[in-house]
DNA sequence: CGGCCCATTGATGATTGTCAAAGCTGGTGG
DNA sequence: CCACCAGCTTTGACAATCATCAATGGGCCG
């Protein structure tokens, strides 16, 4: 298990605002990021962009490569940022001989996958209101896993990121976080976040499975966006 | 590579409107559709359901179960179905031997993840005409690839459904197609659709890269939303 | 043939987007 | 070290897209 450190090659620093791959490069590696937030993001053929996630420390980026040979969208560092570049044939070679990593890499992927369903039930299903509720929970929820406060945040990326990434306006975005405010949720200061009830969050997202007629169906414990664990072994 | 064959049970008949598995069911196996349509769906709290796809034969579904261990969405054939049951540990055994099925469910896996991105542009970035018109093309050329028409499809899913899908109403779905009718798009007839201009669905779905003012790069190839291969070879 | 589900169409309204202006902040360079 | 500038954020007024509510019609299956 030692043995997956094989694969890593060696740190790579990547400054604010520098794209690790765009679309259309040659995939050759996922990246472990290490240190800093990243974003990606699709274009449309007329200009306009699609954030389809953020990405932070502990996590892995670059799934979109697999399939075409080259990177089907964009990723940004949000801030000076440290990955680990980890050649993908490399690791199908290895994960061969190691079952443990060859589950793990499919478990990277099946994550993805259900993060994505995730963000599909926000877009295609949920208010504005409920979509940036959502967002924030899922934010201070990683950040909490990576042993940061529960109650309190620093957004890296703009409003503008925000509303892209939930199918909002960055106006949208700012008068929800103000209104939120308003309400005694939240309090917000710039960037800083700080969450002054999070039953209130949940309550204004609609995340109570308060089982009042909800579905008869036990077991919900699959509602989770994202939840990944900060070492790879 | 014959040898693919020896994990695949055998064939399993789902009647229309049956569940081929649940969310919060054990997860086992992936599932190649050998005939008929199928769609996925996840549910809020609260009741509320977004389609996240539409599945037709030569697709494998049930990606959603390897990160948890159980299913995170429905999976409910909208015809009578056949498909073939794959456990997926012995998939995963297997392809410790065989580096050609490695690559191949990786590329599956990958696969989903870029099907994924492109429903989150759709949803978070796209008008009503454009959703339902690149709906609209990416069905006809998925069928097309099974050889099918180009022109004419027949819609498996209900009103309901598309607008889970797109993020849209049903009544909304249907006033679309009706202009689209109108303005000599289409040809609707329930779920009988004829495309009358392909070139007219792809400029309301704004899917023409006429490179007029669009991005400088030029591979614009990694749009595509879908586009699997019959065989599993 | 009847009942039920699905689709169509209309009227109305709410949520969210668009356009605009002003204030704040943080970084950069003098 | 301070000041300025550029980008980000906030807030307001207004408009448009799409949802909601409602009623009718059509088709398929039992």
């Amino acid at each position: 298990m030692k043995r997956i450190d094989k694969v890593i090659d060696k740190r790579h620093a990547i400054r604010r605002g520098e794209f690790l791959y765009r679309q259309g490069d040659v995939f050759e590696s996922l990246y472990a990021i290490r240190l800093g937030h990243f974003k990606t993001s699709i274009g449309t053929p007329d200009g306009r962009v699609q954030v389809t996630g953020f990405q932070m420390a502990g996590e892995v980026i670059g799934f979109d490569g697999i399939v075409g040979g080259r990177h089907s969208c964009d990723a940004v560092a949000l801030e000076d940022a440290q990955v680990c570049k980890m050649p993908f044939n490399r690791m199908e070679e290895l994960s061969r001989d190691i079952p443990s990593l060859q589950h793990h890499i499919h478990r990277l992927l099946g994550r993805e996958i259900v993060r994505d369903q995730g963000v599909m039930l926000l877009l295609g299903a949920m208010s504005a209101d409920e979509r940036v509720a959502t967002f924030l929970l899922n934010l201070v929820q990683r950040l909490h896993a990576r042993g940061f406060a529960q109650t309190e945040l620093v957004l890296r990326m703009t409003r503008e990121d925000i509303g892209s990434y939930l199918g909002l306006t960055l106006e949208t975005v700012s008068r929800t976080f103000s209104r939120f405010a308003a309400e005694g949720i939240l309090l917000v200061k710039q960037r800083q976040i700080q969450i002054l009830s999070t039953a209130g969050l949940r309550r204004v997202g609609n995340l109570d499975d308060t089982g009042a007629d909800a579905a008869p169906r036990p077991l919900a414990a699959s509602e989770q966006v994202a939840n990944v664990p900060l070492t790879a072994s």
